[in-house]
DNA sequence: CGGATGGTTGATAGTCATCAAGATGGGTGG
DNA sequence: CCACCCATCTTGATGACTATCAACCATCCG
């Protein structure tokens, strides 16, 4: 495999499908994205990325596994403000503030890829689709952000519990991944906490939809069987797959 | 006044404050940037900058008045995802889409700048600081939206308005406009879509508050007697004022 | 094996949505 | 300039959804 090759594999599998750039940087520009950064840092469950307050220096793309960023109040109290897979970038909320204002942990063995910012804002300013890139991943995000207020503010239990479980489903299917049978990394806990529900009625929520033949859930594996059943629960477009 | 001099004053009162880019760049960069900025677009109450689906060319800088962007969900309810007061950048969740997945009216007499996306974007790769800023501004849009869904997640109706009494009054207050004495550009329809709230509750929440001397409220204008109360009630960080 | 963590299930109560009706107020036309 | 009207706002009564409390079960790991 000759050395392009390598950082094309490697930017492919950290940076690239993490920053969503599909085709649009030359061989040589991915060359210089990839230089910039640090390889397949590996984390423990549990093992934490970055603690609110800490120094903002880099971003994180998702290689294996899968991480939750919350942050906790003066009370104590965790917040859970997302979930990351494979592919996905974290740390987007840090950047103007120069400190992270949410902690972010790993929810199973997991990889990553640190992206130094500087250096990645230096070179989006010479590669003119890396910048591109940026802007739409950080719209990207507010978007998703704007989708989530509705769920939260104006979604009952089932709703907010479907929309969840096919937004999971869309999100790996992204990554070539079942978007029918996957496993679930976050403890109920945390669905509950993100989505604004006590843990009791995500797991009330789980049985009944499984008594109605639309999932079948065991533990953390969770399969699909009523793609369109749960899009009518869900009140969401139950247009493509 | 010199032609550089006029820049400058419009180039404040638009993109500059708009884009919360506080003396980074240097007259001859804001120069640049205003240039591409086509001013002091006037709309009507109800008038409307865009609907969903339009396809994206410019962002909108709020001058005067103020607006709301909102989506209509395939049953015709309408969904508000965010105010704007002067200052504010319109648009910013429509970048990577090409489309606006959100309509932006006026909610007074208000008037704008537009800042054509294509020309900002060539500027921002041309001047660092402007790309700087552009990262920063989403980033925070970004962290706003997070406090967003804590809130709509998580608190109570009392909780709710009280934060977003404290929001607004922060957001008037960067503006150097007061904070303890505004008036709210919105109906209570549109607070308590807003918020996840029916109308009635924000009514009722409004008028409690008032009752404990809280608050003064006369139709849209509102006045906060008591901050410390207010942020206690709102469960707030009660710091700074 | 035993404690701990996480998950499920049941009973009760609280918050807020909903329905209904009245009050206010700004804008328009006579 | 006033009166009317429609939209907006307020207030009250009832009920639904879901949080909370409590107990039990499963699973993991030392």
């Amino acid at each position: 495999m000759s050395d392009n090759q390598k950082f094309i594999v490697s930017c492919q599998e950290c940076s690239l499908s993490a920053l969503c750039i599909p085709k649009s940087l030359s061989v040589d520009e991915m060359d210089q994205v990839d230089a910039e950064i640090k390889r397949a840092k590996p984390l423990q469950k549990n093992g934490s990325i970055f603690d609110m307050g800490d120094t903002f220096k880099s971003l994180y793309a998702v290689r294996s596994g899968a991480f939750k960023s919350y942050s906790i109040d003066e009370s104590g109290e965790e917040h859970v403000v997302g979930f990351f897979l494979p592919g996905e970038l974290i740390g987007l909320d840090a950047i103007h503030m120069g400190t992270h204002p949410t902690s972010a942990k790993a929810l199973e063995t997991s990889t990553l890829c640190e992206i130094p910012y500087d250096q990645m804002e230096t070179l989006s300013g010479k590669i003119h689709n890396l910048q591109s890139h940026m802007y739409r991943v950080l719209s990207s995000e507010i978007r998703e952000d704007q989708e989530l207020q509705m769920l939260l503010g104006k979604k009952t239990a089932d709703e907010k519990i479907g929309s969840f479980l096919l937004n999971l489903s869309r999100r790996y299917q992204q990554r070539h991944l079942s978007g029918t049978l996957f496993r679930l990394p976050m403890a109920r806990t945390d669905i509950g906490n993100y989505l604004g529900l006590a843990v009791e009625t995500v797991s009330r929520v789980l049985t009944r939809m499984q008594q109605q033949d639309i999932l079948k859930v065991e533990g953390k594996d969770v399969e699909i069987l009523d793609t369109h059943q749960l899009c009518h629960v869900a009140h969401n477009d139950c247009s493509v797959g």
